[in-house]
DNA sequence: GAAATTACGTCAATAGTACTGACATAATCT
DNA sequence: AGATTATGTCAGTACTATTGACGTAATTTC
């Protein structure tokens, strides 16, 4: 009677294909490339006690120096509970220091200290070689094209925040090629 | 005298930018892009109170109908533990079922049901449909040469599981690799 | 046939990242 | 003065992942 199984449960033999149009190479190579990419840094991460959290601030900061907390967060699209902890650490172990806003002295601003700078270029290299060697691979002429898939695959709302390409960067400082 | 900062505390105040031949432009697309690209099932998931991984073993199984656990695994570099509960889930609400292996009756062959074949389907529909955008955004000609560039930032000992493109996929039973 | 190995399942404990909601403080704006 | 903003923090929870250990059934090896 009352069977646990309910009478749906046929097995079905047949691989899902591009049968309905479903793009499922590329589906599941971002997965694996996305994966392999990330295993890099996270390897080095470990020896810090750090996670991949961590290697986002960082790169942010870096990035971005003498951004907010609160431009952190949109940046990252997370909680600020979430950021919380991270954030404190990497602070506690010198790689990123708090500046009081200039304008606004409620603000933090947000700094790599040469130690935090070292650890995220450290950790950039390894993806940087990666990135090489793929295009290299697949013709090196192709960076851009590459670079634009990338940009139109991110939600249009969020590309104003990206600003690749072209060095324009942060603003300030900027201005290289 | 003990201070709590050691003295290498001070910020740098300049972005950092290809100074030492570092692509952060594409690193950077590459956590936006994902991040976006994931953010599609994610909340699909979320009304069945499903997780990413429930989505990778569901993507796999549809993928590869009758692979094993342990080939699962070996796919998604998890440990069993980690697969257990999320497979148990899956098993429990219809979505997979498990068939004793032909050949060796240890193994469990995993299969989707009409259910899960639907829901797989159902998650990948907006992936699919934010990679048609982003290739038509770029020229839609490049599609091959994305994938050659999402395979060669693949781990090169881990292509041989992905067989993209041509549709060899799982090619069902047969002898495997 | 007995022993070792393999495939799978499960239990216990832990970690990293994320979430929501609430509350406090200081600074700025109205 | 009062509202709002920027930040920090506390409590509680969820999901995904880890390592290590143990058990069972099936297959392989000797």
């Amino acid at each position: 009677m009352t069977d646990k199984s309910p009478p749906a449960g046929k097995p079905i033999r047949t691989a899902i294909t591009s049968e309905d149009g479903i793009d499922f190479a590329i589906i599941e190579l971002f997965f694996f490339a996305y994966r392999d990419f990330t295993s890099d840094p996270d390897q080095i991460l470990a020896d810090y006690g750090f996670g991949r959290a961590h290697h986002r601030v960082l790169h942010f900061v870096n990035r971005r120096p003498g951004l907010t907390v609160a431009e952190l967060l949109d940046v990252l699209k997370i909680t600020k509970q979430s950021l919380a902890r991270v954030l404190k650490q990497l602070i506690d172990t010198d790689h990123v220091v708090q500046l009081q806003g200039p304008r606004d002295r409620r603000q933090r601003e947000l700094y790599p200290t040469a130690k935090g700078r070292a650890l995220a270029l450290a950790l950039a290299r390894p993806q940087s070689r990666r990135i090489r060697a793929a295009l290299e691979d697949c013709g090196a002429a192709e960076r851009t094209l590459v670079e634009r898939f990338l940009e139109a695959m991110v939600n249009p709302e969020l590309r104003a925040q990206i600003d690749v390409g072209s060095g324009k960067m942060s603003g300030k400082s900027h201005g290289e090629h």
